[in-house]
DNA sequence: ACCTGAACACCGTTCAAGT
DNA sequence: ACCTGAACACCGTTCAAGT
């Protein structure tokens, strides 16, 4: 689904302006896909999903919105802000857990989802730390901080907890699409990463991939470790 | 020190080649500066550490290293194979921790050295783990694993906790960075934090930032959170 | 073996101009 | 207000040629 041309490639510029009597300027295509700051950020994201975030580029994307580069200047600043507004867009993705989850529970749901969202995402995972956050993920942000704030943990704890829990979201998604890139790349030059692992410097390495290719690193890995942190945070409220 | 520019500019090129008896060819510059593998990486190192990573190119480099673009690819394959270069050589210099610690102190000094080390290339934490890992890398990885190999933990908790501290170690620093850059940017369009943290939507969040720039988070709590999933390793430990 | 310039196929963005 | 092409200052890399 959400495949890679959203926008037909018609050019048709209608010139002749006979009967064509709507408010809506010049290019009319299916689907009502005049320019705009939404329209953009929809097809940046489908570029991005399709060919990764490397081949997203302001020429490519204007060629797939049928409209010149420039053109996309009017409703972005510059291509960082494209790329803020994609991961916010991600952020936005995120399914907000219940209200009637008691802490543990919402930061449990918290995680998953925020992982899901990521993991839908794939090349979000990298640049999700490194680009500037906009307003829904200071609301996750925000969401995980309130969560952790009124259950009785000294603040610094809160704190320690807060990053210890977004780390280890970061770093599963970071784990998880690492293998799957290990495993692509492996497919191409396996030689590599097969005489790398034949040689008896790496037999843990080795044992150690062997294990996730065993298909070991089940998801329920994620909600172990997630428990680990959570009981040590349950062990530390003040009563 | 380690400044930028490692080789100087000196457009010699001898041409009179009449006392030069010397086997070494054509250019000579103080420190011997023949084109070579391990000189291109240190000079790209000394670029990327100067100006960050999104700024070394090839042909900048070539120009650093006062020789033709082209000359480069004789030495390396493209430039995805000097970055990974790059970033092995960070992790050659990763301080190996003393044969004679126990197994925690051991991975205490292991996570601890690694951390050092990519907060001295502040450059390599968002890409550490998205490369494709070459020999050093993969021997701290081979050291880590054997680390806790054979103290007893159940097979799936040793891969648990190989995760858990390596999702530490790259969580903290990747945290460390931001808030250097999320201070570097507040310099600059400080407004626009100030402006998102007076909304009363992020109070918590505001809270959060105030904690840190308060200068709570010392480096302790890198050795808080480390100890917190140690200690949950020694209690898996089966006797 | 080692080095190279020209050329190709790309980038993001400024600027001055169009409607 | 909205859109644009030409131009600028960059990229990485192929290729064919030099020593």
């Amino acid at each position: 689904m959400k495949g890679s041309t959203l926008y037909g490639k018609s050019t048709v510029s209608v010139d002749t302006e006979g009967e064509c009597s709507l408010a809506r300027p010049k290019k009319v295509r299916e689907g009502d896909a005049v320019l705009t700051f939404e329209h953009i950020v929809e097809a940046a994201m489908a570029m991005a999903d399709a060919d990764g975030i490397a081949k997203l580029s302001m020429r490519r994307l204007a060629t797939e919105l049928d409209c010149g580069v420039m053109s996309l200047y009017h409703y972005i600043a510059d291509k960082e802000a494209l790329v803020e507004a994609l991961v916010d867009q991600v952020a936005n993705e995120v399914a907000v857990p219940p209200a009637d989850l008691d802490w543990r529970q919402t930061a449990q749901h918290l995680a998953r989802s925020t992982l899901d969202a990521q993991l839908q995402h794939p090349w979000v995972v990298p640049i999700w730390s490194t680009t500037w956050p906009g307003p829904h993920r200071f609301a996750l942000v925000e969401l995980l901080l309130e969560t952790l704030a009124d259950i009785g943990l000294p603040p610094d704890v809160a704190d320690l907890g807060f990053h210890a829990l977004s780390n280890h979201i970061q770093g599963f998604a970071q784990q998880q699409i690492s293998f799957e890139q290990l495993a692509a790349r492996a497919a191409i030059t396996g030689a590599r990463l097969e005489e790398l692992l034949a040689d008896d410097k790496y037999a843990r390495v080795r044992e150690h991939v062997e294990f996730h290719r065993a298909g070991h690193d089940t998801p329920d890995e994620f909600d172990f470790t997630l428990n680990l942190i959570l009981d040590g945070l349950e062990r530390s409220i003040e009563t």
